[in-house]
RNA sequence: GGGAGCUUAGCUCAGCUGGGAGAGCGUCUGCCUUACAAGCAGAGGGUCAUAGGUUCGAGCCCUAUAGUUCCCACCA
């Protein structure tokens, strides 16, 4: 009937074949059910790139143990899988590639390019999914998506068209940030500052009129070619006087004007600007303003173009390095100091932005932003942990035009069309265009689009968005976003966007935030440092059970964690530790045994167990439902361990050795609890519980869609519980005592049990032979035994009768200690309830189970004194 | 400049609506007790960053301070 176990744990053994189980079993399929409650997740799409990180193993182990427990307990869940084209790290692996063989771009041509990209897409673009496969995720993978897919680029046509004609989606020339090693566009998201310790060049330039020089300081004085002005503060006295003169630029010897501007600190430096337009994005602003010339004086890559002869062809800093050294040699150099300043880089590549003026296409945010502020503001979507929301409203009460733009290949191809003829732009859907005004064929914008704008659609355009499908209409809005916070800017504000824009509707109503994953000295993992962990090493070493396991344990929503590979042990250990119940039960069974309810004939012991388990139940499912999944891992872990393994399985021992009818009601028991444990753990240990529960049931049943256990009001047994608990805390005091004294398992003794009420002790009498080393018991209202060590609870005096080893020293001085605890004890209770406030204020429940525990020590304190009055004689 | 987080045992971290501080790892003492030595039993270890405040009662709420990390903006 049952397969054996094997006595160790080794997931490698099943992982695979449990997957594969799932899969041809079509667990994860989503089939629309009216029945039914949908619960929806779409995944964060993962780069085609992309290898499985860290970071990725905590995101989908959160999503996978969500997804789990909503389709156990009976909803239809729908976890939507699918992959993002990522175009600039895409097309910069490519690129790169080329560049071995000695190839360009422009050597192979767009369409050519755009082939080897789908080659690569085809080749890696499944590494990833199949990596996610081993994390043990369940996504609906009949379902997959790909960013770049014909209906994904539908919607993205049909909401770029759609903007535009709304008036939301505009093109102009405008200073953007400028990867001059990606060579394309970036978004303001896209850039990171860093801190960089530079320079602080002091300059003067010479009036025309021959009056003198201003100075004043620049941190690029390479950009001095392209100065179109000087600016001072309108209310800077020093400097009214030659507002509106001219000064001439050295080096180039162009004559620019001295402008006021209100932009220019008058505490900063000397309190004279040099004016860029074209490289500066402030000075781009002051050059609007005094409709200053824009000369752009950087090629694509950086470098200065041929309009300066000296300097043309150079790279940027080599230039600026030839132009300190000529401005000294022409005596314009006034000083040099050091200055750490804030530097733009581009987030893919770390190369220093280049602040660039070009013909750009962008969203106009701000309308577009009020009702996906309103959606958080109403609480329609909640961030967990709330304090993201603050992070969220920064953003989104400050959102800037979305440059969307990019000089890239590998993309959503903007449906832009010219004629080059007549001038006429033309916005469609369709795949070519012709001229409405001159009716010659157009050019397509060569450009693509930011990765993010195909993102943003991601919850609808995956469930078929234009189009009205069923799906859509069942699955939509999707229930929970799991993401990391870095990317609540890049992706989570654009979703909502676009799902308040097109949908009318939040997208998702929690978004669940996770930190970032790190390594065990708290750094960053990252390909520089060489510090990453390969999830994929850690699940052959430890199964993906024990990873999963590790990364929702011991972690608050939101918070980073560290990455400790002996937390991963701790976990496999786990494991190890359900596995071995499991054995230990399947052992003890007879053939054909069968647990479907609990029996009627429960002892004390099964209905501790059993109240206990319900309490589990109910408090996995809150903390579930709150998200919060490191306390129910907590308890699952607290409950496995100590209650069921190192008590009930420990209590059952002697019943099943002792055969006969109370042993059958106790392996009932242990296979109930067993079972209903298993579930409980199964979102989080999918593979271990599968293949345990496999190998229980042997009915052909799957545990990945039975039913999640639920708090059952008919299960609670506190009396139970509490009479038993007395039975623990007396073994366990003789445990400790026998421990302190030092008294070897293998040394058994009698035990007399001095208790008011002999029927609790009489039921749990096999147990301190088995559990406490006690070669016989004995139970009365009253012993009086001589030269005896006693251990003491508040229901009992067990006397511990080892003659040849008491040291009654030892044991008075042993009670002594126990006597002040209970004093502390009493002390601290009593002055509690003796304060007015406290009784006054303090609800009923509290003031009652403090006098309980009140009643409890002094019941203690007074057999801790019997003890000792009775070593003394 | 604006905002947020963190500071709890030697280490890594939990602590859900305020009611006698927890786990894992490490340390110490015993134990191969027929599911598990990836184990069992026991023990030690904390002024919950500091200072005030609110409260009958504060690790948790409020204010300030220090250290630390991050986000946003800006720095000619």
């Amino acid at each position: 009937m049952k397969k054996e176990l094997a006595k160790q744990y080794d997931p490698a053994q099943f992982e695979e074949r449990i997957y594969k189980f799932w899969e041809e079993g079509r667990y994860f399929h989503a089939e629309r059910d009216p029945q039914k409650e949908p619960y929806t997740i779409v995944i964060p799409p993962p780069n085609i790139t992309g290898q499985l990180h860290m970071g990725h193993a905590l995101d989908e182990t959160l999503q996978d143990i969500l997804i789990r427990w909503k389709r156990m307990s009976g909803y239809c869940t729908l976890w939507l899988p699918g992959t993002d084209h990522a175009s600039i790290a895409t097309e910069a692996k490519i690129v790169e590639a080329m560049r071995k063989e000695g190839l360009t771009k422009d050597d192979l041509g767009r369409d050519k390019f755009l082939e080897r990209a789908w080659a690569w897409k085809k080749q890696y673009g499944g590494r990833i999914v199949e990596q996610l496969k081993k994390l043990g995720s369940s996504c609906d993978w009949e379902r997959e998506r790909f960013t770049m897919d014909e209906g994904c680029s539908r919607a993205v046509k049909e909401v770029f068209v759609n903007y535009y004609d709304k008036g939301l989606i505009y093109r102009c020339e405008r200073i953007i940030n400028w990867c001059p090693h990606c060579l394309t566009s970036i978004s303001n998201a896209e850039v990171d500052y860093k801190d960089q310790a530079g320079s602080f060049w002091h300059l003067r330039y010479p009036l025309s009129d021959g009056s003198g020089y201003v100075e004043l300081a620049t941190t690029r004085p390479e950009t001095l070619l392209g100065d179109t002005a000087v600016a001072v503060n309108p209310k800077d006295e020093r400097y009214k006087d030659i507002v509106g003169k001219k000064v001439i630029l050295p080096l180039v010897g162009r004559e620019i004007p001295v402008v006021a501007d209100s932009y220019v600190d008058m505490e900063f430096g000397t309190g004279v600007v040099k004016i860029t337009p074209a490289h500066d994005p402030n000075d781009f602003e002051v050059g609007r303003r005094h409709s200053l010339p824009v000369i752009n004086v950087m090629t694509d890559d950086a470098k200065i173009v041929e309009d300066y002869p000296d300097y043309a062809g150079m790279d940027r800093y080599e230039a600026r390095k030839k132009i300190v050294e000529d401005l000294e040699k022409g005596g314009f150099l006034v000083s040099i100091e050091d200055h750490s300043h804030n530097v733009g880089t581009c987030y893919r590549c770390g190369t220093t932005v280049e602040p660039r003026v070009s013909l750009q296409w962008f969203v106009k945010m701000e309308d577009l932003a009020k009702p996906a502020i309103k959606a958080v503001e109403d609480g329609e979507t909640k961030f967990v942990p709330d304090r993201f929301s603050k992070n969220y409203f920064n953003w989104m009460n400050d959102i800037r035009d979305w440059c969307i733009s990019r000089q890239l290949w590998w993309g959503h191809r903007i449906p832009a069309f010219y004629c080059d003829d007549c001038g006429e732009t033309v916005v469609t859907k369709e795949d070519t265009a012709v001229c409405p005004k001159c009716g010659k064929p157009m050019r397509q914008d060569p450009d693509t689009l930011d990765t993010w704008f195909s993102s943003a659609l991601w919850p609808f355009s995956t469930l078929g968005w234009p189009d009205k499908t069923e799906d859509l209409e069942y699955f939509y809005p999707t229930n929970t976003l799991v993401t990391g916070y870095d990317i609540i800017t890049f992706w989570v504000s654009r979703m909502i966007v676009a799902g308040m824009e097109y949908m009318k509707e939040k997208p998702f109503s929690t978004v669940l935030i996770h930190g970032l994953v790190r390594d065990a000295e708290g750094r960053k993992m990252s390909k520089s440092l060489g510090n990453g962990i390969d999830p994929l090493e850690i699940i052959s070493k430890y199964g993906a059970d024990a990873l999963r396991f590790m990364l929702a344990t011991g972690n608050a929503p939101g918070n980073d964690m560290r990455f400790i590979e002996e937390k991963v042990t701790a976990s496999r250990n786990f494991a190890n530790k359900v596995w071995n119940a499991a054995r230990f039960i399947m052992m003890n069974l007879p053939d054909g045994f069968r647990a479907e309810s609990l029996p009627g004939n429960m002892t004390t012991e099964d209905r501790w167990v059993v109240s206990k388990f319900n309490t589990l139940a109910k408090e996995v499912n809150q903390n579930l439902e709150a998200f919060e999944l490191g306390i129910a891992v907590q308890k699952l872990y607290d409950f496995i361990w100590d209650v069921y393994c190192d008590w009930y399985i420990e209590l059952t021992k002697p019943r099943i050795a002792a055969g006969g009818e109370t042993a059958e009601t106790a392996q009932t028991v242990l296979v109930w609890v067993m079972k209903g444990m298993l579930k409980l753990l199964h979102p989080f240990m999918p593979y271990i519980t599968e293949e345990i529960w496999q190998a229980l049931t042997d009915d052909g049943s799957a545990i990945i869609v039975s039913s999640f256990p639920v708090f059952d009001e008919a299960l609670c047994f506190a009396d139970d519980e509490e009479r038993f608990e007395k039975i623990i805390a007396a073994i366990k005091a003789v445990r400790a005592v026998r421990n302190e004294m030092n008294v070897v398992p293998s040394v058994k003794a009698k035990l007399y049990i001095e208790t008011a009420e002999p029927e609790i002790f009489e039921a749990g009498r096999m147990f301190f032979e088995r559990l406490a080393s006690a070669s016989g018991v004995e139970i009365s209202g009253k012993w009086e035994i001589p030269d005896c060590v006693s251990a003491v609870t508040d229901s009992a005096r067990i006397f511990i009768p080892l003659s040849d080893i008491v040291d009654t020293e030892k044991e008075l001085a042993r009670l002594g200690k126990e006597k002040k605890a209970a004093e502390k004890d009493i002390e601290f209770l009593s002055s509690k309830l003796n304060n007015q406030g406290f009784i006054a204020k303090a609800p009923a429940q509290l003031i009652e189970a403090q006098k309980q525990k009140l009643a409890k020590a002094e019941e203690k304190l007074a057999k801790i004194e019997q003890s000792i009055a009775a070593l003394a004689k």
